[in-house]
DNA sequence: TATAGTGTTATCGG
DNA sequence: ACCGATAACACTAT
């Protein structure tokens, strides 16, 4: 289940096995995965065409035709791109993450692109939380968490009295964050997640884009957000590998948090 | 068996 | 208008 690392991944996969090859079918017909678009709609649009690039800012992934519509891919919580063959052998990507699936199960797929040469390129979705549109809306996206700035992570972060962690959940504010790289963050910050934005000192706040920026590079450069630090804890009972401390556990921006007395304030 | 969950969006109420 | 809480989506893991 993708955080900007594993999306990062996800469109890899896309930019190395999707780009360039014709498009002759799609299975469009998930109704709640490719809302707003009729069944057909999105088919009748790729038919034909090809992807020849694929971009993502934050969890949001998109892919453009020449000339044609941009084919927007959102992974939501147990989204995959997964590519197969003409015989149905998995070639690329829905080896990260998952819930136990076993290569060349295609059973969740909610959408896919059939190409020339037989190959598939499939969303596999068991929750069905993803989505498929065309032309998705950008603008709302704020800056990516890996390269979001000083002075744009201050402006957007703002000064109202949310928690913070409920702060750097937002997309608006900053793309890319997810509930384990929030935890993380604001773990390696010495930050209590339910902390009022409008109470952090400048210093916080300054040390809150760093560890913004560092968290996300490591967690894009050792593979996932599993490989960080903290995320093995975050479990009830799960202790601070710090400083040994029991974990606290409560629900924050409506998901569930976990962050250390000890060093978290 | 019951519950929680790595995400987003619409809607409701303060 | 801003902000936060809640429900919905549907399946898996504990």
């Amino acid at each position: 289940m993708p955080e900007l690392p594993e999306v990062e991944s996800a469109r890899s996969v896309l930019e190395r096995s999707a780009l360039g090859r014709r498009i002759v079918a799609a299975d469009d017909t998930d109704g709640w995965v490719c809302r707003p678009h009729p069944p057909g709609e999105i088919a009748l649009a790729l038919v034909g065409t090809e992807l020849t690039a694929a971009h993502r800012r934050g969890k949001t992934l998109w892919c453009d035709t020449p000339g044609g519509p941009v084919l927007g891919i959102h992974l939501g919580m147990s989204g995959k791109i997964v590519i197969a063959d003409a015989d149905g052998r998995e070639v690329d990507g829905g080896d990260h993450w998952e819930f136990g699936r076993q290569p060349g199960d295609f059973r969740f797929s909610r959408f896919s692109l059939d190409f020339a040469d037989g190959g598939v390129l499939h969303l596999v979705d068991p929750r069905r939380l993803g989505r498929i549109r065309l032309d998705p809306p950008l603008d709302a996206l704020g800056p990516d968490a890996a390269l979001v700035t000083a002075a744009e992570f201050g402006e957007r972060l703002g000064w109202s009295r949310a928690p913070v962690k409920a702060r750097l959940l937002d997309q608006h504010v900053v793309a890319g964050i997810g509930n384990l790289l929030a935890d993380e963050i604001l773990w390696r910050a010495g930050l209590v997640p339910g902390r009022p934005v409008d109470g952090l000192t400048p210093a916080e706040r300054r040390r809150l884009h760093r560890t913004v920026r560092s968290t996300v590079d490591d967690a894009l450069h050792d593979g996932g957000v599993h490989t960080l630090p903290l995320v093995p804890h975050r479990r009830p009972g799960g202790r601070c590998p710090r400083d040994d401390a029991e974990l606290c556990r409560a629900t924050v921006g409506g998901r569930t948090t976990f962050w250390c007395p000890a060093h978290q304030r």
